[in-house]
DNA sequence: AGCCTTTGACCAGCG
DNA sequence: TCGCTGGTCAAAGGC
């Protein structure tokens, strides 16, 4: 299994006097998704996909917004935000009514080789997150291992028993973030950092970014200030013994097989790499780990072209894994495969320079960059032509991806998605028809409203873009599809791009979805397009 | 026995 | 052409 396969092995060449990043001391899981699950509300309702499956990262992430005063804007957080992080704080507060999401998508949106990050830290002009502390993290207990956590319950305490893996939960907001053709930071300080990924989603490959040096700061960030979550931490803190240190990547659902391990220069960690054991499945991961064990880049390459193993191997002790969060996770894959397997061809065409060149820094995610170079968004992308992928944009993607590239840090968390396949992420691969539109106060900007056209189908979206910042673009959904994508955008681009939105309402409201029973946990998108 | 990790060697791309 | 580098191979050994 991922995990085990993961586990830290003495590399072969030591490196010397590298910086120790903190150790990992999480609870025992089940232990820790107990005090998880039993927060809140307590709300244990499934979600729509019926398994057990849980809201994405986003929701999870929302759902510490959930308490914030007033719906304001994105908009309006947005700007406020950007003029203010604690401004942006106050936006966020606890009457937040909806749960809402952050994943900002930067200036340097990348069409073919998109990359999708995770962050931890607010960009340094974009911040969303509130500064006020959501929950506390037990002594020891990092951010990653909060996210490899069975159930990442514990970013969403108000809302009960998730049984989502951050796998999962990655696979949520890297589909999203297909969606959002670019690239996704979680705007909150909550998110840390993920410690492994999904694998292979449409084609794209997947990068995870721990940057420990941010550890640091985590405890801060992750601090309780919410009463409602204290049990959370505290039965953490009573059920975690010192001694579990996470060191290994969470279960991924799929089985790896390491091939080889190398010192690659300009890292800090050995990388090892794997291969899906599955016949015939092309997917293979990187992996860098510190020498404390703690996954400091995870990159995933191809698709995978069948299911998750049902059965996983027992000497996967490491996850507490119930056969929820395996059946979700396996669901979730499965949806990532569905009608796309075509594109793992693609993913292994890409070149490393494609590669490298699609990955950017949050810095230009958040538009300190060199990304403030590049053209305004376009909303209309969303308003129109969303069947047709424009190579225009993705030159000027891979352009400012380039550019931004050179402005990588690595003290940051990220998760990026490399996409391998020149793929219009912004075509979701459904029909929507514009119903409305609205001018929101202090956004001069129209918040434009989209309905899924496919009758019985009560999905809908909203974009908007923020004042301050007219490259960002946010996309809202709400609902989830109850149909397959029109036939007729079954291209590469539509297909993984359906997947992402099939997967997206699971956060979405009841009275959207058909099959959602879930408090409502919007997605947020923010989507920052280049001309 | 099968599957996995380890690890040195090999290969290909690139400047 | 050569050296560097990342990625892969494959034998050996472990579980």
């Amino acid at each position: 299994m991922a995990e085990n396969e993961e586990r830290p092995s003495a590399p072969s060449k030591p490196t010397t006097a590298q910086p120790r990043r903190p150790t990992i001391t999480p609870p025992p899981r089940a232990a820790f998704a107990e005090g998880l699950f039993n927060n809140g509300s307590g709300t244990v309702s499934s979600t729509g996909l019926g398994m057990g499956f849980s809201p994405g990262p986003m929701t999870l992430v929302s759902s510490f917004f959930a308490e914030s005063e007033d719906c304001k804007s994105f908009s309006q957080l947005l700007a406020g935000a950007m003029a203010s992080p604690a401004s942006a704080a106050g936006h966020m507060g606890p009457n937040f009514l909806e749960q809402q999401v952050e994943i900002s998508s930067g200036d340097d949106a990348v069409v073919g080789e998109g990359d999708f990050r995770f962050k931890q830290s607010r960009p340094a002009g974009l911040v969303i997150a509130q500064q006020q502390p959501i929950f506390s993290v037990p002594p020891g207990l990092s951010p990653a291992t909060l996210l490899e956590s069975p159930s990442l319950g514990m970013l969403s305490p108000a809302q009960g028993p998730f049984g989502m893996t951050h796998q999962q939960a990655l696979a949520q907001v890297t589909a999203q973030a297909a969606q959002a053709q670019s690239h996704i930071q979680i705007q909150a300080d909550h998110v840390s950092s993920f410690s492994s990924a999904p694998g292979n989603i449409y084609g794209t490959n997947v990068v995870l970014y721990y940057h420990t040096a941010t550890d640091a700061t985590l405890s801060d960030r992750l601090q309780i200030g919410d009463e409602e979550n204290s049990d959370f931490s505290h039965s953490n803190q009573r059920s975690q013994p010192s001694s579990y240190t996470v060191d290994k990547p969470a279960d991924d659902s799929y089985n790896w097989r390491k091939y080889g391990q190398k010192q690659v220069k300009g890292s800090e960690f050995p990388r090892s790499y794997y291969k899906c054991t599955h016949p015939g499945c092309p997917v293979k991961k990187k992996v860098e780990r510190s020498l404390d064990g703690q996954v400091t880049e995870i990159i995933y390459r191809g698709q995978h072209n069948h299911r998750p193993p049902t059965n996983r191997r027992g000497k996967d002790t490491g996850s507490l894994n119930g056969s929820s969060n395996n059946q979700g996770s396996s669901e979730l894959a499965s949806q990532f495969q569905s009608g796309n397997l075509n594109k793992s061809k693609e993913g292994h065409s890409m070149s490393k320079k494609d590669q490298e060149s699609s990955q950017v820094t949050p810095e230009n995610l958040s538009g300190t960059s060199d990304s403030e170079e590049v053209d305004d968004a376009e909303i209309a992308m969303d308003a129109k032509d969303e069947d047709e992928p424009d190579p225009k944009r993705q030159n000027t993607e891979v352009r400012v991806s380039e550019a931004a590239s050179s402005h990588r840090t690595v003290t940051e968390p990220r998760i990026i998605v490399q996409t391998t396949s020149e793929v219009d992420l912004l075509d979701d691969g459904y029909r929507w028809r514009k119903y409305g539109q609205k001018v929101v106060k202090g956004n001069p900007y129209p918040r434009s409203y989209y309905k899924c056209t496919t009758p019985g189908c009560n999905v809908r979206k909203h974009v908007e873009r923020a004042s301050s910042d007219p490259k960002a673009v946010i996309t809202t959904y709400e609902g989830k599809h109850n149909h397959d994508v029109p036939a007729a955008k079954t291209s590469s681009h539509s297909t993984a791009n359906s997947n992402a939105s099939q997967i997206k309402p699971q956060n979405a409201k009841t009275d959207f979805g058909n099959n959602n029973q879930q408090p409502v946990a919007r997605l947020r998108l923010k989507e920052e397009h280049l001309t």
